[in-house]
DNA sequence: GGCTTGGGTGAATAATTTGTGAATTAGGGG
DNA sequence: CCCCTAATTCACAAATTATTCACCCAAGCC
C-alpha cells in the first residue's frame, strides 16, 4: 500500500505542486486548504505523514499540530516562510518532526519525508541504487560510473540520465519523458538538452562493450539496448 | 533474511555437498560450475559471501576474484587443493578474506564462514566506534584522529563529520543529510557550514594516502572515497 | 574578567556543469 | 533520388555550485 500524505496548505499553487509531485513519487495524497479541514481530513484519511503549513486560515498550524498530538504521534513536517524560523525550536518542542523553510525544492521535500519516515520507523531501508552490465557499473549511491572497473568522472545529470535509461533496459524513452523523469516535471527546457547529454555519455562509453549501447530510436527517443550488437 | 552464499566450484560432488550442508544450516545458496557463470551469478544473486574454487573452467578463481573486487567488497573464501598453498599469500593480497584447503570438513567451512562474516561486519557484534583505513584511524570512543599513528588534534564536529562519512565509504551524502545526521535533524543552519568543515578536514588529511580521500560530488554532496586515486 | 578554541556566517572568488543556437549530418517517405 | 524532418555535434554563454577567507560569537578555562 502506498504511503499516505496529508498536505495542509492554503496556497493553492504550493499545495498543487506538492500534490502532483508526491503522487508522481508514489504517495497517496490529500489536500486541506485550512486548519479546520486539516484536522477533519486527518481523522478520516488517516495519513502516515502530514505536511503542515503554519500560517493557515480558520486554525493555525500550531493548533492543528496540537489537535493531532492529542490522539496520534503521526509524523508532522512543518512548512514555514523564511523569517519565521525562530519558531523552529518551539515547533519541534511541540511535537513536530521536522521543518522545511519556503521556498523549497521538491527534491528537498522528498528527502525530508523519507528521512522522517525512516527515523520514525515508517519506512524500510531502500535498496542500493546500483546497476551492473558487462564492463559497466552505474552506482547512484556513490555517484560513480565504472567502466572496466575504472572510475570515469561523470557529472550528476549525465549519470542520472544513464541510470534512468539503464534501469529499464531496451525500453524507449521520449525526450520529454526523460526531461520529466530525470530533470523533474517542473523543468522547462529544450529537448535538445537530452541529445547533448546522450552525446557526452556516448563519448565516455564508446567501444566499451558490444553487449549494450545507447541507441537512438528515430523519431521517438532513446533507449539503453541490451544484447549483442546486430 | 537468510545469509546468501554463492558457491563457485566445478566439482559436482563438492558443490552438492556444500550446497546441501549450508542450506541445512540456514543459508541461502546458489552454485556456479565455472568462473564465467560465477561472475554472472554474483551480479544477479548478490550474495553476502562467496566460496570460490581456484581451479575453474572458463575463468579461474583469481580472475573471478578480481572481477568481484572491481565493484564489491563482499567477503570471499578461496578453496584450494593441497599443494596449491603457496598461492595463499597472493590470494589474500588480492583481496580474499580467507582460505580453506581441500579436502575439508563441513564443520571447518562453517566455522570459517562465521569467522569471516563476523570479521567483515556481516554478522552481529558489539562494535566500538572506530574506523581504520590506510594510515588513518578515526576513533569516536576516544575522539581521536590518528594519521600515520600520530595524533592530530581535531575538534569534535570535524571528527564526527569525518566518522560519519567514513562509516559508509563511497556513499555520497548531501549537505542536508549531513546536517541532519551529524548536527541533528533539529539543527537549523546554512549548508555552507558543511563545506567549511570539509575544508578543515582536508587540510589535516592532505596527502596522507592515495587510498582514500574526501571527494566532492558536484551538484550532490561529499563522500569518503576508497580505492586508489584515479 | 580576559583568553583561547571550536563552530558558524557571509561574501568574494573559483571551478564546473549545464543549456542553447546554429551548423552539419543522417534517416525515411514519396 | 530528393526533400523534409530529426539527430548530432560544436563552441560558447549562463547558471549553478564549491572553495576559500576573514571574521564573529559563544563556551570553557585559566
Amino acid at each position: 500500500m502506498p504511503t499516505k500524505v496529508l498536505i495542509v496548505e492554503d496556497d493553492g499553487n504550493i499545495a498543487e505542486l506538492l500534490h502532483l509531485y508526491l503522487e508522481k513519487e508514489g504517495f497517496e495524497t490529500q489536500v486541506a486548504k485550512d486548519g479546520g479541514k486539516g484536522v477533519e481530513l486527518f481523522r478520516s484519511f488517516q495519513p502516515d505523514l502530514v505536511l503542515l503549513d503554519i500560517m493557515l486560515p480558520v486554525m493555525d498550524g500550531w493548533t492543528v499540530l496540537k489537535k493531532i498530538r492529542e490522539t496520534d504521534k503521526t509524523p508532522v513536517i512543518m512548512l514555514t516562510a523564511k523569517g519565521e524560523t525562530e519558531d523552529k525550536v518551539s515547533g519541534l518542542e511541540q511535537g513536530a518532526d521536522d521543518y522545511i523553510v519556503k521556498p523549497f525544492e521538491m527534491k528537498e521535500v522528498l528527502a525530508r519525508i523519507h528521512a522522517v519516515l525512516r527515523r520514525t520507523g515508517g519506512e524500510e531501508e531502500p535498496q542500493e541504487k546500483k546497476l551492473s552490465f558487462d564492463k559497466l557499473v552505474i552506482n547512484l549511491d556513490s555517484y560513480e560510473l565504472l567502466v572496466n572497473g575504472q572510475r570515469v568522472d561523470t557529472p550528476p545529470k549525465e549519470l542520472e540520465l544513464l541510470y534512468h535509461l539503464a534501469s529499464s533496459p531496451n525500453r524507449v524513452f521520449t525526450r520529454n519523458q526523460l526531461l520529466d523523469e530525470v530533470w523533474g516535471f517542473d523543468y522547462f527546457g529544450d529537448s535538445r538538452t537530452v541529445d547533448v547529454h546522450i552525446k557526452r555519455l556516448r563519448e565516455k562509453l564508446e567501444g566499451v562493450s558490444d553487449q549494450w549501447r545507447l541507441k537512438t530510436v528515430w523519431g521517438v527517443g532513446y533507449k539503453f539496448e541490451l544484447g549483442p550488437s546486430a
